[in-house]
DNA sequence: TCTGGGGTCCTTCAGCTC
DNA sequence: TCTGGAGCTGAAGGACCC
């Protein structure tokens, strides 16, 4: 359980018995260093060392990522960017280019899955491997998390931590104590010593408000979680979350690394620069996002069922409601004309509004979702020319075809990213 | 202090069918 | 014919993750 440098022979990580300290440890978490942050500081050599964050802009941005200069003076993810700002007044402010991190994303998981096929990505950063087959070819589990290591810091010109060990999320704990730029391998007879002295917030699934539940318990470390019975964590938190700490707390995660079958759910929502009551700019935005959800299904390649709209007022409470339609769907005024008809059903008259966002759910592959022709169809398809649409904007960029009500007016900034000017190919909404 | 955006999973409840 | 329970599905909300 040492945190040390592993020479390419991996030697330092045998012990004493003859036996290595990654013996019966295949899982490795694999998690880039200040991903965006870093990514950005490929092409900016000049802003290493200084405190960089990367975050959204307007007045109600967070922060999505930051650089350890700046956490150094606690500025960290999900914070307002008001307050870290006021924390450190020579952050460095960097808008997210999330193409950027896609691509550079990519080419990490390259590397990955040329390690082995069994990789199981958590989000563009982070990502679990099985090496149990690469052994043979590549050497030891420390040995092959090394060569990631350096792989990913001469091809990405990025830094990365890797966790080893028996299980995922032992191996994800591992990483996160090793960050940045190291290297954990936690032994599997080492385990229960190694998990009981963390506080409970360092399990997986334990968040702010079981946090609370737990420390009501009196329980404050992943060790108290392990000695208190079963049924008394399942009173508290429910069966599921209940039997899965309890477990987790003597280390025991049975699921093993699972290439990801598809996504389950495709969204969009978007906070409004300042709250809304205006039932016309919220129908607006509600087509914006439909046509922008349905946009993406087409291009994965899916169709979803369930559609779900969620509204956030100006005191931050929100409500979602969701409707599953007869058939299948990857057309934005079908999402859309679902989408109002929820909205309209909450007669909200003029409440005052902060965010809206447009969901579709039940996804299946396009080839294999159910159609049903509708009576009141018309015989040319919004699906022929939105897929119509589609093609123009492969050719002339995003945003550049879009429907009329979503053309912006000459007083109007365009903050889509189109030309605004084209009118759309696609038939005349009939509604809305 | 004032809270983004995109996801997944779980729980609870209601309605329906057998 | 009525009733109650089991099981399923959909809807809604919440917690959590990065």
């Amino acid at each position: 359980m040492t945190q040390a440098d592993v020479s390419a022979s991996g030697d330092s990580r045998v012990a004493h018995d003859g036996r290595r300290e990654d013996d019966g440890c295949p899982i490795l978490h694999v998690d880039m260093d200040a991903f965006y942050a870093s990514c950005e500081l490929r092409s900016r050599p000049e802003l290493r060392g200084k405190p960089v964050i990367v975050g959204g802009e307007g007045s109600r941005g967070v922060v999505t990522a930051a650089t350890y200069e700046a956490r150094k003076y606690g500025v960290h993810s999900a914070m307002p960017m008001s307050r870290a700002k006021r924390l450190c007044p020579q952050l460095v402010v960097l808008p997210p280019d999330f193409e950027l991190y896609t691509a550079v994303s990519a080419g990490v998981m390259a590397v990955f899955r040329d390690i082995t096929p069994l990789v199981e990505p958590l989000s563009l950063d982070e990502a679990f491997l099985d090496v149990s087959g690469s052994i043979r070819r590549l050497g030891p589990p420390a040995v092959i998390a090394e060569q990631i290591r350096a792989r990913v810091h001469d091809e990405q010109g990025i830094t990365c931590t890797v966790g080893v060990a028996s299980t995922k999320f032992v191996a994800k704990l591992a990483s996160t104590q090793a960050k940045p730029d190291g290297l954990l391998v936690v032994p599997a007879d080492r385990v229960v010593a190694f998990l009981h002295p963390l506080p409970v917030g360092a399990l997986w699934g334990v968040g702010e408000k079981t946090e609370e539940q737990l420390t009501r318990l009196g329980l404050r470390t992943v060790g108290d979680i392990a000695h208190t019975p079963v049924d008394t964590l399942v009173r508290a938190l429910g069966p599921a979350a209940g039997q899965h700490l309890a477990a987790l707390a003597w280390g025991r995660d049975p699921r093993g690394v699972e290439v990801p079958e598809g996504e389950k759910s495709i969204s969009n929502e978007e906070t409004f620069p300042r709250d809304v009551d205006d039932p016309e700019v919220i129908h607006r935005e509600l087509l914006r996002l439909s046509e922008k959800v349905a946009s993406r299904l087409r291009r994965a390649g899916v169709a979803g069922r369930t559609v779900s709209i969620k509204v956030r007022f100006a005191d931050f409470s929100t409500i979602t409601r969701s409707r599953t339609l007869r058939s299948h769907t990857d057309v934005g005024r079908e999402v859309y004309s679902t989408a109002r008809d929820l909205y309209d059903a909450l007669g909200l008259q003029r409440a005052r509004l902060r965010l809206v966002g447009v969901k579709v759910e039940g996804l299946v592959e396009a080839a294999d979702a159910t159609r049903q022709m509708l009576f009141d169809e018309p015989e040319l398809g919004w699906r022929e020319a939105e897929q119509a649409v589609d093609r123009a904007e492969a050719r002339f960029g995003r945003g550049s075809v879009r429907p009329a009500r979503l053309v912006p007016g000459p007083e109007e900034p365009d903050d889509h990213g189109g030309f605004g000017g084209i009118q759309p190919t696609a038939p005349r909404p009939g509604r809305g």
